[in-house]
DNA sequence: GGGTGTATGTCAGGATTTTGACATGCGGGA
DNA sequence: TCCCGCATGTCAAAATCCTGACATACACCC
């Protein structure tokens, strides 16, 4: 039972690559309890501090309701921290706390091991053009 | 508010692809009352008639329970029929019906135009390229 | 100042997906 | 033959995610 004609689409290829990573990257996490939402919530917040809930959605491409309750999740976990008060219209800054950012750090080596390995096997002459390719797509579709 | 480092990740940009993919999909087959999942089921079933339900969850790299829902709203929608006894073992082998085949050929068309997009936008030498290297990481990540 | 438009956080409800569990059916080896 | 492993279909429950809706807060224009 070996692949035929199914994956000469690039959507099909496309979702194979997104399911094994994200597959990967679960394995990954679950040692340091955390789910994948989370992590990609935390590595935003620690390259832009003060994010809020909305941006964080749309950078992770889900809805407001669903990242809020991921946000709730670190929040109960002592990871991320929001003010009482939103210091400007109702946007609530959110950052990481010391716990957060030390459980980052560790979980980050394991993830970046996996980036790592893919670029290995693709030949770090391909990435580039990988990204652009990639890149390109989105923004064509609407992204 | 421009994207600055973070999409330096093959992860990243590979989500951001697949979601912008998945959004056109869907836009795409609402107007014949399908979704994506729906439609890559009635579209394996095309490729590979007398699938089981388990052999289509794992093309759709989702569980057979989720597929499994998908199958009981297109055999109620009359587009896919299965027989009341498995003829070997507990497989049931699925069948696209007349209606369901007709159902694909017109949506075929739209999603067709999408990959036709994809294609185009890249360029034709570059789709062989991609496709390769999107389904090397999915074989060296276990998928 | 007042009205409008946009963005955000939040609540309620439902849709979708997953994990866990169990019984059934087939095959291989002792 | 009997037992064990493995795959499949299915049920139950929980987790996850989304759409729709509403109130609040700021920016803009008249």
């Amino acid at each position: 039972m070996t692949q035929d004609e199914l994956d000469g689409s690039v959507g099909y290829v496309l979702k194979r690559a997104q399911a094994a990573l994200r597959a990967a990257m679960d394995a990954a996490l679950r040692e340091h309890g955390l789910t994948t939402p989370q992590y990609v919530c935390l590595e935003r917040l620690d390259q832009r501090p003060g994010l809020s809930n909305a941006e964080l959605a749309r950078n992770a491409f889900v809805s407001r309701q669903s990242m809020n309750v991921v946000l709730r999740g670190l929040e109960e976990g002592g990871l991320v921290e929001r003010p009482a008060r939103a210091p400007h219209g109702r946007a609530l800054p959110v950052r990481l706390t010391a716990e957060g950012r030390e459980r980052l750090r560790r979980a980050h080596a394991d993830v970046f091991e996996i980036e790592r390995r893919m670029v290995g096997v693709l030949g770090p002459e391909r990435v580039d053009p990988l990204r652009a390719d990639l890149t390109r797509i989105a923004e064509d579709l609407g992204g």
